[in-house]
DNA sequence: GCCAACGTTGGC
DNA sequence: GCCAACGTTGGC
């Protein structure tokens, strides 16, 4: 199994929304990198540290699992999307999701300070100066210790 | 294929 | 709101 770290901006999608929701289409990934990561690398099962960006604190808020298989982000095709892409087509899609499940949600945000000053945390993708990507690999190991940092029993 | 210009991300 | 870092675009 891989683990993943996938951000979001909680104005825009939170874990409370995921919580509410239960399942959700992960919408709008414009990144080849990122991309790659959810139609080539994630499989159903797969668990992944819901990353608050641009937000007070950012960190990392909770846990969620993918489910199914990947699929054409359907948001591509639709013009008045914010995520239209026009040289995209439905014969050849050029960007895919997975679905994510709610799993948990930490009582408290574990905030990137916190994960900046952690011996093991700081080595993640998500604490380097200009890392951008929006979904990250993650060790089993560095998410074990997230889980515990959160209050949740490794799964 | 190079690279300057531009756009976006995201911490602060 | 600023700006560093980085990805993408497009002229040549």
């Amino acid at each position: 199994m891989n683990h993943w770290l996938i951000k979001s901006e909680p104005d825009v999608f939170s874990i409370a929304d995921l919580e509410r929701v239960g399942r959700e289409p992960w919408t709008g990934v414009r990144n080849y990198q990122a991309r790659n990561f959810m139609w080539r690398d994630m499989k159903p099962g797969d668990l992944a540290l819901f990353y608050h960006s641009n937000a007070k604190p950012s960190g990392i808020a909770g846990i969620a699992k993918v489910v199914g298989n990947p699929y054409p982000d359907f948001t591509q095709f639709d013009p008045k999307s914010e995520y239209f892409d026009p040289k995209s087509t439905r014969e050849n899609p050029r960007w895919w999701l997975v679905d994510f499940e709610f799993v948990a949600r930490f009582n408290e945000i574990i905030p990137l300070d916190t994960l900046k000053q952690d011996p093991e945390l700081c080595e993640m993708m998500v604490c380097q100066r200009g890392t951008r990507l929006s979904i990250n690999p993650v060790s089993a190991t560095h998410f074990k210790r997230a889980c515990k940092l959160g209050g949740f029993k490794a799964l």
